[in-house]
DNA sequence: GTCCGACCGTA
DNA sequence: TTACGGTCGGACG
């Protein structure tokens, strides 16, 4: 580079974030990838060369290359822990248009610069003066303010969007103050983006001021004493270190290492054919056109670029196509190229199956050290390895504490585990530590034990921890997260930045198996690890973990730690191999902290109505087990269905209905109702007493039991990984499950209640289920009814038997309502014949006649049952997998159950998918509109918030529009869906 | 003490 | 006919 050049600078990163959220949305037609960002920046890239090329124009730059943020970690978090530290996730849709912009800059042919550990902005300095001292001007594509501090009479900035040039003139117009003394303005007002904290009361126009009137920070800062009002000098005096700390943080570094010198910036010519092959993929039709002439290039005869979309981590782009159509042979998705997710080192390995493949043969072998456990028990060693976790940029987490009950356990110790990838580059050398916190002496002894002698005092181990964790540069690897993470955020530590083993597992083998650690030991790494039991033994005479003895605690929890971060290492690459990585990533571990949180606030139910119903479910029980035993002419236990089947089909002589599967003579309310039906009077009693007795023991008398003793209300626990379609299960106690068909029954309802000046919201989704249905298989008759808001039962009912909806027979649309349900249920004459009670039949002739008239339906189940046959698993709309690898079995009983879960799987599982990325969306949209409303419970179709009295109004239309749009953008339903919610003071009318 | 089956509450 | 979790009785050790 020489005296005279010109070179250009564009700050790449800068440019994603400002275009994403100035350009409206812009979606590629043909998957919907969100692609505004790139649009605008190929555009502006675009004008930039051709200005540049033609001479008349006053600026041509010799020099040009685009410059971008490498990573989220720099030099600048060693200064400062917090250093950017309340940066949210970027937006979804902005998220595969990081990689696509690369992709575009290189099309361009242009260099696209990164520097692990350095922002764009100090690559942008250090390049900058670089040329300047070569004799050359510069020009820097960007109007944020960081970068002003470069400009000097060689170098300015443009605002591309703007169309603004700015230089020195226009930094004083802006700022009070020239160039060089931007840092001293930054370092004094801070900047709440970036978390660079500043001095607290001063602001830009402050800020200039004080400059013109000092000179310059340090100045002032000596001479803080001076100043005139109270408060501000004060304020000054107090922060001066943080104001010498934020200058540092503001300096531009212009001595960054570089890998690409300055003459490798040299403008190259247009590839034209290079450059349209770019645009053709992203589907930019104007531009292509625009190019292609300027470039002389036949844009006809130019393939469109395979250019790897990375949602995420994952490189599978949204085959909507076949995500939305009945699932067919054809669609494998198993033959994703390499995402993200496997760059961990191994460069020999082609393909993420191969890689997946050889780390589980790899980890199934390596052996499991103990001699590299220690228990770490001073803080200096502490520190140490939590230094060395932050190098490593990734390390195994776990807690050990005296509960299952996240909310209750008290944390007694944490091990970390770090992999030595210099001893081996796949990471099946590893050691591990646990920190004992809380232990005791005197196990056994009755008076409990002494606190254990050279333990680290908890707030010091925390405080140190709470760096490590909630550094979101740091991967933290833990099984079962939320457990963990609820402990910590108890503790005033939010976890950030992590993975988690168990939903790793969980998405890539729903169905196969459960996912707890130990089953996934034995699974992947052919070891079985310490039982909890044998540290705290069990039953009655079980201790609680802080009573285990430290050198054995230490060998258990090491291990835990260890095992949770060789499990990672298998289960990454398989992810990524399996094309799942999204599914990881947007349905599941956002959901972790989400339903933490829920689980944190918990609901409020009064205690009173409960006792209340108890007293008198408990009488009415009573009564009625009075005249059961007259009618009987014998006391026995109501409860056992043995002795009650004994009575009614042996001592009675009643007709026995069905039989259960062990041989016996069925008790169900079923087959009591029939017997009721024909006049005897015992069966109705029994099931009266059942329900009674189910609602007292089950809800009424439970659930004060749950009641928290410090919040004062009840914390219920969500299974991320429980179920083989994606559905969320709550248990301790079961909230999903509270009772709402009977009046008696919604009584236990109405104890659930919003805390005064509150109310209980409640939004849930109509027939979800049946518009997933009318969406995946396509059903022209389904997509109207639902599209045109019709009763969709009567409707069903219409088409099939001919009668019109208006003034149509109850019991003709309950029938066609059993037929919806059992379509979705995966249909069988027996099922139907029996949830009717009609003739089999009968009922396999509503269904010949409902396919008749929904053809699609048919297809539809078909094709999932044979898709599931050759693949042993079927998808959701959005990619979600559940396994059913007895579909095969040679047992027809079997494998009629397993098609019928794999056709009800989809439907289930993609409503569970829905629900899951509103649920993901909802407490950023609540509080981006300054709600403050909060998320309590989800019962699969329905969220639950609680919301104070004034914002009701406002919070209900944006739930309803969060939740209606669920879907989007990742997939354009071809059903709206519809949500109904309501706010009361309890739940029983909210509902 | 622990497990399993029957039953029943929800979507 | 799908997906769950909780309670009970009763059998096992």
């Amino acid at each position: 580079m020489k005296n005279g050049d010109h070179l250009f600078l564009v700050d790449g990163s800068g440019f994603i974030f400002r275009a994403f959220h100035a350009i409206p949305p812009l979606n590629r037609k043909s998957d919907g990838l969100p692609v505004n960002a790139v649009s605008g920046f190929c555009n502006m890239l675009w004008k930039l060369l051709t200005d540049a090329r033609d001479t008349s124009v006053g600026v041509t730059p010799t020099h040009f290359a685009v410059i971008f943020d490498y990573s989220s970690k720099t030099f600048r978090n060693e200064l400062y822990d917090l250093y950017k530290a309340n940066r949210s996730a970027p937006p979804e849709d902005l998220i595969p248009q990081f990689g696509l912009i690369r992709h575009a800059t290189r099309a361009f042919n242009l260099p696209c610069i990164e520097k692990e550990g350095f922002e764009a902005d100090d690559l942008i300095a250090t390049y900058t003066r670089l040329a300047e001292q070569a004799g050359a001007s510069v020009t820097i594509i960007s109007s944020d303010k960081d970068l002003m501090q470069l400009v000097t009479p060689n170098v300015s900035m443009y605002d591309s969007m703007k169309d603004k040039q700015i230089s020195i003139p226009e930094v004083i117009e802006k700022w009070g103050v020239p160039p060089e003394k931007m840092i001293d303005l930054q370092a004094m007002t801070g900047d709440s983006t970036d978390n660079v904290p500043g001095i607290p009361g001063i602001g830009p126009k402050t800020a200039a001021q004080l400059l013109e009137e000092y000179g310059d920070l340090d100045t002032l800062l000596a001479r803080a004493g001076e100043i005139k009002q109270a408060k501000r000098r004060e304020n000054i005096i107090a922060n001066a270190d943080l104001a010498r700390l934020s200058r540092q943080l503001v300096t531009l570094r212009t001595d960054t290492p570089l890998d690409v010198p300055l003459e490798d910036f040299q403008l190259e010519p247009q590839d034209g054919p290079r450059l349209v092959a770019f645009l053709k993929a992203m589907e930019f039709t104007t531009l292509t056109r625009r190019v292609a002439a300027a470039t002389d290039t036949d844009a006809d005869a130019v393939e469109p670029a395979t250019v790897p979309v990375e949602w995420g981590a994952d490189a599978r782009g949204p085959d909507l196509d076949k995500a939305s159509a009945a699932p067919g042979p054809s669609s494998t998705g198993d033959a994703a190229p390499a995402g993200e997710g496997v760059s961990t080192g191994e460069a020999g390995e082609a393909t993420p199956e191969a890689l997946a493949q050889s780390r589980a043969a790899l980890f199934a072998s390596a052996a499991i050290d103990h001699a590299r456990y220690v228990a770490i028990r001073d803080v200096a060693t502490l520190d140490a390895w939590i230094a060395d976790a932050r190098d490593a940029g990734l390390v195994a987490f776990d807690t050990e504490t005296t509960s299952l009950d996240a909310m209750q356990a008290e944390l007694v110790g944490f091990s970390l585990a770090l992999a030595d990838y210099a001893k081996d580059p796949a990471g099946t050398v590893i050691r591990a530590a646990y920190v004992p916190l809380i232990h005791k002496t005197g196990v056994g002894d009755l008076l409990g034990g002494g606190h254990a002698e050279n333990q680290i005092p908890v707030r010091d181990a925390l405080s140190r921890l709470k760096v490590l964790l909630e550094d979101p540069s740091v991967l933290k690897v833990a099984q079962n997260l939320k457990y963990d993470y609820l402990i910590m955020k108890r503790h005033g530590i939010t976890v950030k930045g992590f993975d988690d083993t168990m939903l790793m597992s969980y998405v890539v083998d729903a169905g196969n198996g459960t996912h707890g650690m130990d089953a996934l030991s034995e699974r992947w790494l052919g070891h079985k690890p310490i039982a909890y039991k044998d540290m705290t033994g069990s039953g009655k005479s079980s201790v609680t973990f802080d009573y285990v003895d430290i050198d054995r605690a230490t060998a258990y929890a090491a291990e835990d730690a260890d095992v949770t971060l060789r499990l990672w290492h298998v289960l990454k690459p398989r992810l990524a191999a399996k094309g799942l990585v999204r599914v990881y990533e947007r349905l599941e571990r956002p959901l972790v902290p989400v339903l933490a949180h829920m689980e944190e606030r918990g609901i409020t139910i009064d205690r009173q109505i409960l006792s209340r119903l108890s007293g008198e479910l408990a009488q009415g029980a009573a009564a009625l087990e009075d005249e059961i035993y007259k009618l009987a002419g014998e006391t026995f236990t109501v409860g056992s269905p043995k002795q009650l089947g004994d009575i009614l089909f042996g001592k009675m002589g009643l007709p026995g209905g069905s039989k259960t599967k062990t041989g016996q003579w069925s008790t169900s309310a079923q087959v009591l109702e029939d017997l009721a039906a024909e006049g005897h009077e015992l069966p109705r009693k029994i099931v009266d007493w059942r329900q009674m007795t189910k609602l007292k023991s089950t809800y009424t008398d439970a659930l004060p039991g749950f009641v928290h003793p410090d919040t004062k209300r009840v914390h219920t626990s969500y299974a991320l990984a429980a179920t083989t379609t994606g559905r969320l299960s709550s248990s301790d106690p079961n909230l999903q499950n509270i009772p709402v068909r009977t009046a008696e029954g919604r009584k236990i309802r109405t104890a659930f209640i919003a805390t005064p000046g509150h109310k209980l919201v409640s939004a849930d989704y109509s027939q979800i289920e049946l518009r997933v249905l009318a969406h995946v298989a396509d059903i022209p008759q389904l997509r109207q009814a639902f599209a045109d808001g019709v009763d969709i039962h009567a409707m069903t009912a219409s088409e099939m038997f001919g009668v019109p909806v208006e003034g149509m027979p109850s019991e003709i649309r309950r029938r066609a309502k059993a037929i919806n349900f059992g379509i979705i249920y995966g249909i069988s004459a027996f099922g139907l014949a029996n949830q009717l009670s009609i003739e089999r039949s009968e009922a396999s002739d509503y269904i010949k006649k409902y396919f008749e008239r929904f053809p699609g339906i048919r297809d539809y189940m078909e094709n999932t049952k044979a898709f599931a046959r050759e693949h042993g698993y079927v998808e959701t709309i959005f990619g979600r997998r559940a396994h059913y690898p007895d579909i095969r079995s040679s047992i027809p009983s079997h494998r009629a159950f397993n098609e019928r879960a794999s056709i009800n799987a989809p439907i289930q599982g993609s409503a569970a998918d829905i629900i899951r990325r509103a649920m993901v969306k909802i407490e950023p949209a609540l509080s981006e509109a300054k709600l403050s409303a909060r998320m309590l419970l989800q019962v699969h179709d329905e969220l639950i918030f609680e919301v104070e009295d004034a914002e009701v109004e406002r919070t209900i239309p944006i739930v309803v529009s969060v939740m209606e749009n669920a879907a989007m953008p990742a997939l354009d339903m071809r059903v709206p869906l519809k949500v109904d919610a309501r706010a009361a003071m309890n739940w029983d009318e909210a509902h």
